[in-house]
DNA sequence: GCCGTTTTCGGCCCGACTGTTTTCAGTCG
């Protein structure tokens, strides 16, 4: 049983629970866990058994459960507790507009135990009337019906980047709008979004208001109230907006972005220091004085904290680093100076060697590495040592005409399904880096994908590994293995983990990352760009990095080329 | 159910909008 499958139960949990209508803050216990527990790159399985149950949040009692559930793969006490109540419910519940208490309420009097059956009392009007209920009601369930069963996936970075940038254009040409910034998961740059949210400063939010609901993107309003809205897009993504007055913009700014986690975390901060602090300032507890709002680093000051970047603020001890003064200098994209993972259409690209390398000049890049794929994976053109030693003409030809820039010879060496490389030592030991990937036998067991990982970094001439964990978001779960065996073998043998930025990609993941550095292993940041317009995807990798709190020195592309072709050695 | 620079017991973040109400509960973020 994965974090992932552990954390589930426990939001199942205290769903159950809040229908039950149990006390709130036992509830809010096991939330807290079930997110923690999947903010960790730990394997929960391994913590477990090494009695290294240690996350916030996790108390003695759920460390015991979680025990039981590593253990046996089920556990007594959610057994009893689901039940209790019909499945069906839990389901109800995620229909938008429809919480625990109507929930219950709606099973308690009309015995509505799916959401089908709830569509069909719905539609039947037999809803209104119940108490508290009416029509309105009875049409929101329907549309929220509606919603949730539509595909339901979160939307990839760049969409979500994209929509932004037409709402934010629209309110730009509201002169009242002081401000305007992203917020919430997408300004913390997550590598998946639920909906937008974007905050306002001004003095004028009728117009700002206005003006959002007139953008072309909007669908559909949602919610309409004097400083806080809500529509949907015609891809059916929900955005926030908030308006708020200038002088409060940095304290709206910090609540907006979140996470709710990092929220509750500093406002328990500020009630020790007798403050609180809500979306328009930070006040004294008593009189209600104001002591800072106008901006985010304000807000972070009067609480003793230096700023957090956005990207940090997930409540994974970055309020404890602030507080200490320990923050990491996040990396920034300006301080990448060339792109470890490039295609041409040597093998699966659509451009030339020459158009990748005027792309990737254009970016300010030092270097690229050319890294096309080797022979097995015959789908994507992989090159046989014949036509890579054509490559090589090719590449010093360019590289002589070349001014301030220099074409890395590489490959994207195939991990076969038993551990072998796709090209002899021979032809590794004569290109200036190798890349190495598992393209095929996702489905083998954990130990046996973990050998292959781990007997490639042992080759001498493998220096990184490129998407190291194989899964597609939204589409292909990552493979089984065991990560901290693939640390410790990266940092044994100066292997580097790739950040791989294509955006279905980001693989490593930001958890994974930070475990990386812990480990003391350095990350590659490559774009795997078959087409010169895929120069612009490092900055996913970027946000990956930032989230996984990495800073220059612990990326292999922050050197520069002499630097990199030293730091890349291999001692064994 | 967790947790401790007041505490091992008694706290636990804060506010806006909707739909239903005549002052609020439920839901959401």
């Amino acid at each position: 049983m994965n974090n992932k499958e552990i954390a589930e139960i426990f939001w199942a949990i205290a769903d159950i629970l809040e229908i039950k209508d149990e006390n709130f803050f036992r509830i809010r216990a096991y939330r807290r866990a079930a997110q923690n527990i999947e903010n960790i790159a730990d394997d929960i399985n391994v913590l477990a058994r090494e009695q290294r149950l240690n996350i916030p949040g996790v108390g003695a009692d759920l460390a015991r459960k979680i025990k039981e559930l590593v253990e046996t793969g089920r556990l007594a006490y959610f057994e009893t507790l689901s039940q209790s109540l019909p499945a069906g419910l839990l389901q109800i519940m995620t229909i938008p507009g429809v919480g625990p208490k109507t929930t219950k309420l709606l099973y308690e009097q009309l015995k509505i135990d799916s959401v089908d059956a709830l569509e069909k009392a719905a539609k039947n009007h037999e809803i209104a009337g119940l108490f508290g209920l009416k029509e309105k009601t009875e049409e929101n369930i329907l549309k929220g019906i509606a919603l949730i069963r539509q595909s339901h996936e979160k939307i990839l970075l760049p969409e979500a980047m994209r929509i932004a940038g037409l709402i934010i254009a629209e309110i730009k040409k509201v002169k009242e709008a002081k401000q305007i910034s992203i917020a919430g998961s997408l300004r913390r740059q997550k590598e998946t979004v639920r909906d937008i949210d974007i905050l306002v400063g001004s003095n004028q939010p009728q117009k700002v208001t206005d003006a959002f609901m007139r953008s072309e993107v909007a669908a559909e309003v949602l919610a309409r109230g004097a400083t806080k809205s809500a529509i949907r897009t015609h891809e059916g993504i929900q955005v926030d907006m908030r308006v708020v007055a200038p002088d409060s913009f940095g304290a709206a700014l910090v609540y907006f972005t979140g996470s709710k986690e990092h929220n509750i975390r500093i406002r328990e901060l500020a009630k020790k220091k007798k403050l609180k602090i809500n979306e328009y300032g930070v006040f004294e507890e008593e009189g209600g004085r104001c002591l800072a709002g106008r901006t985010e680093e304000d807000v972070y000051r009067i609480l003793g904290l230096v700023y957090i970047e956005p990207e940090l603020r997930e409540d994974t001890r970055e309020v404890e680093a602030a507080a200490a003064g320990k923050l990491p200098k996040l990396i920034k994209l300006k301080d990448v100076r060339g792109d470890l993972h490039v295609h041409s259409h040597w093998s699966d690209g659509t451009a030339s060697i020459a158009a990748m390398a005027a792309a990737a000049q254009a970016k300010g890049y030092e270097y690229m590495v050319i890294s096309d794929h080797s022979q097995w994976l015959g789908v994507a053109k992989g090159l046989t040592p014949g036509r890579l030693a054509q490559q090589k003409k090719e590449i010093e030809a360019l590289n002589k005409k070349l001014k301030n820039f220099t074409i890395l010879r590489g490959t994207e060496v195939d991990i076969k399904s038993d551990g072998t490389l796709d090209f002899a030592d021979d032809v590794l030991s004569g290109l200036d880096i190798v890349l190495a990937a598992i393209h095929s036998g996702f489905k083998q067991s954990r130990e046996q994908i973990t050998e292959r990982l781990v007997k490639a970094m042992q080759n001498p001439y493998v220096n990184i590994i490129v998407h190291p964990s194989g899964r597609l978001i939204n589409e292909r779960a990552a493979y089984d293995f065991d990560f901290e065996a693939v640390l410790n073998t990266a940092k044994k043998t100066n292997t580097a983990l790739e950040v791989n930025c294509y955006p279905k990609r980001l693989d490593l993941d930001d958890r994974h990352v930070r475990k990386a550095k812990e480990a003391g292993v350095l990350i590659a940041l490559g774009t795997d760009s078959h087409a010169p317009e895929q120069f612009n995807s490092m900055c996913l990798g970027v946000s990956v990095a930032r989230r996984g709190w990495l800073e220059k020195k612990d990326v292999l592309n922050c050197l520069s080329c002499k630097e990199l072709r030293k730091r890349i050695k291999k001692w064994i």
